[in-house]
DNA sequence: TATTCGACCATAATACATTTTTAGTCGAAT
DNA sequence: ATTCGACTAAAAATGTATTATGGTCGAATA
C-alpha cells in the first residue's frame, strides 16, 4: 500500500500534468497547480523542492507510461524481428496520441541545458533499449549477419533512423498509416538481421 | 556569358551567403551586405525586390551545390540499392559538411510560415528525388518486392528514416562513421527492394 | 510530529514609453 | 540602365516602472 506521502504527491502530479498538457510548462504556475488540487502553493514544496522538480516527476510518469505500453507490445512478438518491428509501430503510434508530451519536451524545455539533458538521457535509454532487443536477438542464435561489436552502432542508426520516421509523422498533417509502415518495416528489419 | 547583371546578382548573393553564414539571417542587415560588396544598399534593390528574396537566393545556392555534389555521386553508382546508398551517405556527408545552412534554416526560418514553406518544398524535392530513383529501378526490373502504387509512399518512409539520421548526426558531437553507416544501409536497401 | 498554510521576499517576467536600427522608397546623378 | 544619398515608416532594441511568480519561513493545525 502507498504511503500518503506518496498519495500526495501523485496528486500533485496529476493536477501539474492536467494543466502542463494544457498551457505547457511557462504558462503553469506553481499557484495554479497548488489551486488545482485544492492546496496552498507552500504545500506543494513540502513535497517537491522546486518547479524543476515537479515537472520531472510529470515527464517522468508519461515516459514511464509511454515505455510500458511499448513494451507491453513489444513482449507479445516472438521474433526479434518482430519484436523491432513493434517497436517502432507502437511507439509511432503512441507519441502520436500523446504529442503535448513530445511538443512540450520539444519547444519548451529544449532551449536549456538541463532540458537537453533530460531530451539525451530518454534518446540514451531508447537506443539502449533497441540494442538490448538486437543483443538477445544475437543470444539466441537469430541475428547472423550482424557481429555482436556492431550492435551498438547498428542500433544508435535505427534507433535514429526510428525518430525520423516518428518525428516525420508529427509534423505532417497526417502521420504515416500504420498498415503501410508495418509493411515496410517488416520488409527492411528481417533482412538487416537474418 | 552571362549578362552584367547576373554577375552582380552573384556579387550580391556571394556578399550575403558569407554574412550569413557568420552571423546569421536576423543579424544581418541588408546595409552590412551592400558594404561587404561595396556597394550602395538602394543599388541592391534594383536587383533584389526585398531582403527575404535575397535570403531565398542564397539559399537556393545553397541548396543547388548540395544537390549537384549529391547527384553527382549518385550517378556513378549503377544499381539502384548503390545510388539509394550513395544517396543518403552522401547528403549525409554533404549536409555535416555546410551544418550553418542547415542551422539557418531550422533556428531562424523555420519559425515564420514562409519559412516552413521554404523547408517543405525542400523537403518534397528530395522525398521525390529518392522516388525516382525507385521508379527508374522498378522500371528496369531491378526492385522486385514493392509494387509500383507503393513506391510512393515507401520513398516517403525512406525519406524520413534518412534525415532521422542526417539529423541525429547533426545533434551528436560526432556525426556517424560514414564506414559503418555506408555498411548497415548497404544491408537494408537491397533487401528491402529486391 | 507531520502537514498545511498565510504572509512575505527577491527576482524574473511583463508592460510601456522612448530611442535607435533597419528594411524599403524616391528622385537625382552618372 | 545603374548607382547612390537622403528620407520614412516600421520594427527592434533599450531603459524603466510594475506586476507576477518561484521559493522561504514561522506559525497554526490536526
Amino acid at each position: 500500500m502507498r504511503s500518503k506521502d506518496e498519495i500526495v504527491k501523485d496528486e500533485i502530479i496529476s493536477a501539474a500534468q492536467h494543466l502542463f498538457r494544457k498551457f505547457g510548462l511557462k504558462k503553469t504556475t506553481m499557484d495554479e497547480i497548488a489551486a488545482e488540487c485544492g492546496k496552498g502553493k507552500s504545500t506543494l514544496y513540502h513535497y517537491f523542492k522546486s518547479k524543476e522538480e515537479v515537472f520531472k516527476s510529470v515527464i517522468e510518469k508519461e515516459i514511464t507510461n509511454l515505455r510500458r505500453m511499448v513494451k507491453q507490445e513489444v513482449d507479445k512478438a516472438i521474433t526479434v524481428q518482430d519484436k523491432v518491428s513493434t517497436y517502432l509501430i507502437k511507439f509511432h503510434t503512441e507519441v502520436l496520441n500523446k504529442l503535448n508530451l513530445y511538443s512540450i519536451l520539444k519547444k519548451e524545455v529544449n532551449i536549456s541545458r538541463k532540458g537537453q539533458e533530460y531530451f539525451d538521457r530518454i534518446m540514451e535509454y531508447e537506443r539502449s533499449y533497441i540494442q538490448r532487443l538486437l543483443e538477445d536477438g544475437y543470444d539466441i542464435g537469430e541475428i547472423k549477419t550482424i557481429e555482436k561489436d556492431d550492435i551498438e552502432w547498428t542500433s544508435e542508426i535505427l534507433y535514429a533512423a526510428f525518430i525520423g520516421i516518428v518525428k516525420y509523422s508529427t509534423i505532417r498533417e497526417k502521420g504515416f498509416d500504420t498498415e503501410k509502415l508495418k509493411n515496410t518495416v517488416d520488409k527492411l528489419i528481417p533482412k538487416l538481421i537474418c
